[in-house]
DNA sequence: TCTGGGGTCCTAGGACCC
DNA sequence: TCTGGGGTCCTAGGACCC
């Protein structure tokens, strides 16, 4: 059905495919309980709720908002609460996504996070596009027990228009709107405030509200000259062009690989002491030297950093940000390697008496592992250091998380974040997997 | 007491070169 | 009164996304 060729064609209409209340979602998979009520989710460190059911939005519960100052309501209306489960949400995200690429086609998907897909709509006739994507959904539903919203339309700036319509009136919509029309595009972009639009952020909608610019519908018939000017140069440019029914935004070669990758976590509890600030970023550093290694690239620069907060002159919540960098003289994805260089770094930026709330390492200038440029002094990592990093991934991606870890990422672990309310992680750990009594 | 963790793209401006 | 022109590369910072 869907034609093998290695050149991505741009069909002229596009979806995407996001999931509801995702992390949500997923939870209420293994507890159907949770059906029709109130569920939340946490962020890491039970910070804050970054993921919320529509039952729980009309509490009027904020996203992003903290937990703490939600706790009241929520312990009101008995909302259940969960902290993140990234091993469960990961994998049901790949559920998802297979799923798609059997309709769509492997190469037509484009996973651009991981509750949403784009999809190019190659070969589905105009006719039949609300059929295509209410088929597509019912399927998602059908065998992951998430359920998704889909928006359709000529550029992806529409798709996103669309689907914000599908959800937001689930039961009119079937959970699918296609803008296949000027007519129908011209009434999506009347009703979606401009502030709602994908690449409006909260600067820019202040910024056009002033204008006296509301809708999607009023900065369509800006010119491109003002979206050049005001909306960031050719970002602006081609936000107007993709409201206009003009793609800019082509799909993506999901092969593509990650350009940086960062590590960085908030502590449990404030960090005064060396030791333990050397032990958080050791582990940030072997996790992010794991995710270096499964897209096989090295990387060549590294750049630790640290947040405090010594509020005790100001006694006020004012976190400052440290960092620094090394350049390596061999790009490499050797955990032990990183870490020789990435532990100085820590020491300098160490300052006795700080407190720290959160580190993290950021490794850039990444590098396909197959053409590591090497440097006359060095040796590039040996067949032996590659194969010990090959059988430490294995085991620990087979076993559970960190069997085997470096001692210099601590044993204790006094740092690491609150995790009070983690569901099971059903589908990932044998010994965790969901019974039936 | 207490507010996440990861990413991307773009621009402006400085350094440097011929 | 007047101080070239054009190009590249790099970095910091801003804006956005989920």
């Amino acid at each position: 059905m869907v034609k093998d060729d290695n050149q991505i064609k741009e069909a002229r209409f596009k979806a995407i495919v996001d999931c509801n209340s995702f992390y949500c979602s997923c939870e209420r998979v293994f507890r159907p309980d949770l059906m029709n009520k109130p569920v939340v989710v946490l962020s890491n460190n039970d910070g804050c709720i970054i993921s919320q059911t529509d039952e729980a939005k009309s509490l009027g519960l904020k996203m992003t908002g903290p937990y703490y100052q939600a706790k009241p309501l929520i312990e009101k209306h008995n909302v259940a609460v969960f902290s993140s489960n990234y091993n469960l949400y990961g994998d049901m995200s790949q559920r998802v996504m297979q799923t798609l690429k059997i309709f769509a086609g492997e190469k037509n998907v484009e996973v651009y996070s991981v509750d949403e897909s784009f999809l190019n709509l190659i070969q589905v006739p105009d006719a039949q596009l609300f059929e295509f994507c209410l088929t597509i959904k019912k399927t998602v539903e059908q065998w992951t027990g998430v359920a998704v919203s889909i928006g359709t339309g000529p550029t992806k700036v529409l798709c996103k228009v669309a689907n914000r319509l599908s959800k937001k009136d689930k039961k009119g919509t079937n959970g699918v709107v296609v803008l296949d029309t000027e007519e129908k595009i011209r009434e999506a972009l009347l009703q979606t405030p401009v502030g709602d639009l994908w690449g409006v952020g909260r600067r820019y909608d202040i910024k056009l509200q002033q204008q006296g610019l509301h809708t999607a519908w009023d900065l369509r018939n800006m010119n491109e000259e003002w979206g050049r000017k005001n909306l960031g140069g050719v970002v602006g440019v081609r936000l107007i062009r993709e409201l206009k029914g003009q793609s800019c935004l082509e799909m993506k070669d999901p092969l593509e690989v990650k350009k940086m990758i960062a590590t960085t976590r908030m502590f449990g509890r404030q960090v005064t002491e060396l030791k333990y600030l050397r032990e958080a970023v050791a582990t940030y550093t072997a996790r992010a030297a794991e995710k270096l290694r499964r897209q096989h690239c090295c990387a060549k620069t590294m750049q630790v950093f640290v947040v405090v907060n010594d509020y005790a002159s100001t006694y006020k919540y004012n976190p400052e940000t440290f960092a620094l960098h090394s350049i390596l003289p061999t790009a490499t994805s050797v955990t032990h390697e990183l870490m020789q260089y990435a532990l100085p770094l820590v020491e300098k930026l160490y300052k006795k008496g700080s407190r720290y709330l959160k580190a993290g390492i950021i490794l850039s200038d990444l590098v396909p592992q197959s053409c590591i440029q090497s440097n006359l002094f060095n040796d590039i990592a040996t067949n032996t250091d590659q194969s010990l990093m090959e059988t430490i991934d294995n085991i620990n991606c087979s076993m559970r998380d960190d069997a085997v870890k470096f001692v210099s990422s601590g044993l204790t672990r006094h740092w690491k974040m609150r995790q009070e309310l983690r569901s099971s992680r059903f589908t990932s750990r044998w010994n965790e997997l969901k019974e039936v009594t």
